[in-house]
RNA sequence: GUGGCUGUGGUGAAGCGGUCAACACGGCGGAUUGUGGUUCCGUUAUUCGAGGGUUCGAUCCCCUUCAGCCACC
């Protein structure tokens, strides 16, 4: 298989667990979050920067490359890692969510999607067979099967219809799928009903993924909904296998979901909220672009041993988004990068060492938002 | 010196006798979880250059004054 997960170090008291990712393009520790490079590129940050932050696997669209460039133009360059000159690992999205958040531009059948392309409005098809092609084009480490993505709230019909389905489609996914040096990931569904999850990862256990994601979480539920999601459906998956949470990226999510036994974990969060002025510390959220900050000449956190937070004042930062310098959003990227990236690390460690509640209480009692 | 025009929030401006002075930008604050260097939400002029008058009521009419711009001497 082109991706194993091995286990290194399983938390006593809770389902936290340490581990290695074994991909084509390197080794990874888990549990490791991906930073989002939605169109081939980590946006604001150069291969060389991502790497300096610790980033192993980056998540990328097919969605979006598909619409543009294209991914026979990907594919032509010679893949998406030779494209955008990165050699570590690349996950790709199926699109699948991308699709879902698109509302009323989409049309969905048993066959696949219908949607008018957000860029010029023309219309599209993407099925499970069209998602794995592209993917394959793209030669991406990790790729995931093309699932519906039950919105929220949604009603209990709707959603196992639509659970019964995204296991459909998994199956013409692995139909499809014949690349040997990529692995393709399925994805558990069900919404908020703890028997449509169960029914979703029994069956798609049973067709034998090399790693599960769990999607249809963080999709504006309430928190304490979304563990009880994680506490339900995690013990579901193989232990031997990796287990993927999409579209988390808070540090509280971020613990809460280490604790409940998720190895990968992916979120545009640190890198959006970076772009507007935002930033993670180990006292919580900073917005650094408030009017509070005009006079502030420490750094963003100081604790902290970014390259912004070593050279620069909040001060300073502040200014450069006053006066939408792009310099600004970089220095907020590379240290939200970095803060959540070290963020992993720290809980790994945790886990290594058998202290992984410590920790995250120590944690949560400092870090509030 | 004479004639004309203009003076509304941080900016550009609408209104022109009658509820809370339109809108845009900016500012301030919030949101943002498998798309969006994006988008969304809230808020931001007890006051219309100053003073006086007419009127039940004036940013809007009248008078005085100040300031800016233009033209002429």
């Amino acid at each position: 298989m082109s991706v194993t997960y091995e286990l290194v170090k399983k938390c006593s008291k809770t389902g936290a667990r340490a581990g290695r990712l074994h991909t084509p393009h390197g080794t990874f520790d888990t549990p490791i979050f991906m930073p989002v490079g939605t169109q081939a590129t980590g946006k604001a940050m150069s291969p060389d920067e991502l790497k300096d932050r610790g980033a192993g696997l980056i998540l990328s669209n097919t969605y979006h490359l598909y619409l543009r460039p294209g991914h026979e133009l990907v594919a032509e360059a010679g893949g998406l890692h030779k494209f955008m000159n990165w050699d570590r690992g690349i996950l790709t999205d199926s699109g699948g969510f991308q699709v879902f958040s698109l509302g009323a531009l989409r049309k969905i059948t048993e066959e696949g999607v219908t949607f008018r392309s957000h860029i010029d409005g023309s219309k599209h098809f993407l099925s499970p067979e069209k998602a794995t092609e592209v993917q394959m084009a793209l030669g991406s480490d990790i790729i995931m099967a093309f699932d519906e993505c039950v919105p929220f709230p949604a009603e209990h019909d709707y959603a196992r219809n639509s659970t019964e389905r995204t296991t459909r489609w998994a199956e013409r996914c692995r139909q499809t799928h014949n690349r040997s040096d990529q692995a393709l990931f399925g994805i558990v569904q069900g919404g908020m009903y703890k028997d449509l999850r169960t029914m979703s990862a029994k069956d798609l256990v049973s067709l034998d993924f090399p790693g599960y994601a769990v999607g249809g979480l963080s999709v504006g539920e309430p928190k304490m909904l979304m563990y009880e999601m994680l506490e339900h459906t995690v013990p579901l998956l193989p232990e031997r296998k990796p287990r993927y949470l999409m579209g988390v990226g808070t540090p509280d999510c971020l613990v809460e979901g280490v604790m409940h036994g998720v190895d990968m974990f992916d979120c545009v969060f640190p890198t959006r909220v970076a772009r507007n002025g935002t930033v993670m510390t180990n006292w919580g959220r900073l917005v650094v672009k408030n009017a509070e900050y005009a006079r502030d000449f420490r750094p963003l956190d100081d604790k902290c041993s970014c390259y912004a937070c070593r050279n620069f004042s909040r001060a300073y930062i502040r200014h450069l988004f006053k006066t939408d310098e792009i310099f600004g959003l970089r220095l907020t990227t590379i240290h939200n990068l970095h803060f959540l990236l070290n963020f992993m690390s720290k809980m790994r460690t945790a886990i290594i060492e058998d202290r992984f509640l410590d920790f995250r209480q120590e944690f949560l009692a400092q870090y509030n938002r």
